[in-house]
DNA sequence: GGAAACGCATACGGTAGCGTATGGAAAACA
DNA sequence: TGTTTTCCATACGCTACCGTATGCGTTTCC
């Protein structure tokens, strides 16, 4: 249900089967489709994820992408499925419950998600919730992934003695919050960055 | 500067200028063209705001069109200045100083930018933030509806007797959590969206 | 009522993008 | 070594746009 070569069921995967002899093919494996796609969509928008400036950028023709991916659709949801992927195990991490260290890891989740630093992880978050907005594919990943990161907050903020209902509901402001900021990223803020986290985690975050 | 017949001179503000008979030209002023451009931008983002379906939704052809623009980038421009121009005056109107009321007025304030009602509104404000992702001019503009909102909040805590760098930071964090909820409107998050104004309201606007 | 200006439709050339068809070089296999 | 499978380039048709050119009915002006 992912990205396969489309006139052939074998997989390319199989490229180096039974022979097995020098692991040197440096061009795109089709992960690496992914990959660039993504940096695409994170330069341009979705707008700006186009086949042939997707294979252009790979070194090659779209005849190679058409071999790769069904059409361009295929690579869209490809493109979802590996972002919404890495988002839940992102967030899995950061927020494995450590009993005792619980505010500690709420702020380092601020930290992480914060625009600062790690802004290409935001361009792409920003993307595709603009995506979303005009894809319902798109929308349903955008909204599990949103679900799954509140929950995980949510059970950190239980986990340090909150009731449940508090614990969603500081899980959601902490959310809107963070990604707020992210909307507006201009240069003038950058100086009070740092003071406004520390804000956030005083007003949301702690009591 | 702005939005002119660029064939001729003579603005098509003065099409009943002396005769001055029946006023029945039901038909597209040049501000139709902007505002229904604004329809189109709300629902199909910045991609999707094409003159020649643009024209369709007027009822004319693009020949019509380009009669009132120079180009889409000359419409582009109107929209923004209009939008510009619209989100100064709301939120002047919305936070001009009345004394004592400033709390009450911070509160309304989160109601009407915040995700629920407007709806529409708010569909334009996150259009035109993707659309300055991408373009320098609408980034400009963004930026400065964004600082003179800041300013007006800003200006609202100062007079509720707070301190200058305090009320930079809370109003900033107000408006970073307002539109960050507007990121993920949820139907889900429907039902706690009033109980999250209040939260909202307890943690940034009070003390 | 005739001439100019208005407001728009139609037609055209040009670009960018999607997806298909086909051929061909190189590797894998036998 | 000959055949099959990989992987990709090239060429093509098609659509959606942008912007221009031009013509034509309608209003405005004299």
């Amino acid at each position: 249900m992912e990205n396969k070569p489309v006139k052939s069921p074998v997989k390319s995967t199989r490229i180096r089967a039974r022979g097995e002899s020098a692991p040197v093919r440096t061009q795109p494996d089709p992960e690496r489709w992914v990959e660039i796609a993504i940096d695409l969509l994170a330069s341009d928008g979705i707008a700006g994820l186009r086949v042939e400036v997707l294979a252009k950028r790979c070194g090659v023709t779209k005849g190679s992408f058409y071999w790769h991916f069904k059409d361009r659709q295929a690579l869209l949801a490809a493109v979802l499925e590996r972002w919404k992927e890495g988002r839940i195990r992102d967030i899995e991490k950061t927020t494995a419950v450590m009993p005792g260290k619980e505010r500690e890891q709420l702020h380092f989740a601020i930290e992480v998600y914060g625009a600062s630093r790690n802004r290409k992880g935001m361009a792409i978050e920003l993307a595709v919730r603009d995506w979303a907005r005009h894809d319902a594919q798109a929308a349903a990943v955008v909204e599990a992934v949103d679900l799954y990161r509140l929950d995980c907050t949510r059970k950190l903020f239980v986990s340090s003695g909150m009731s449940d209902a508090e614990a969603k509901s500081r899980s959601l402001l902490l959310y809107a919050c963070v990604f707020g900021l992210s909307l507006m990223h201009y240069t003038h803020f950058d100086d009070n960055l740092s003071d406004l986290k520390q804000r956030i985690d005083e007003r949301i975050v702690s009591n």
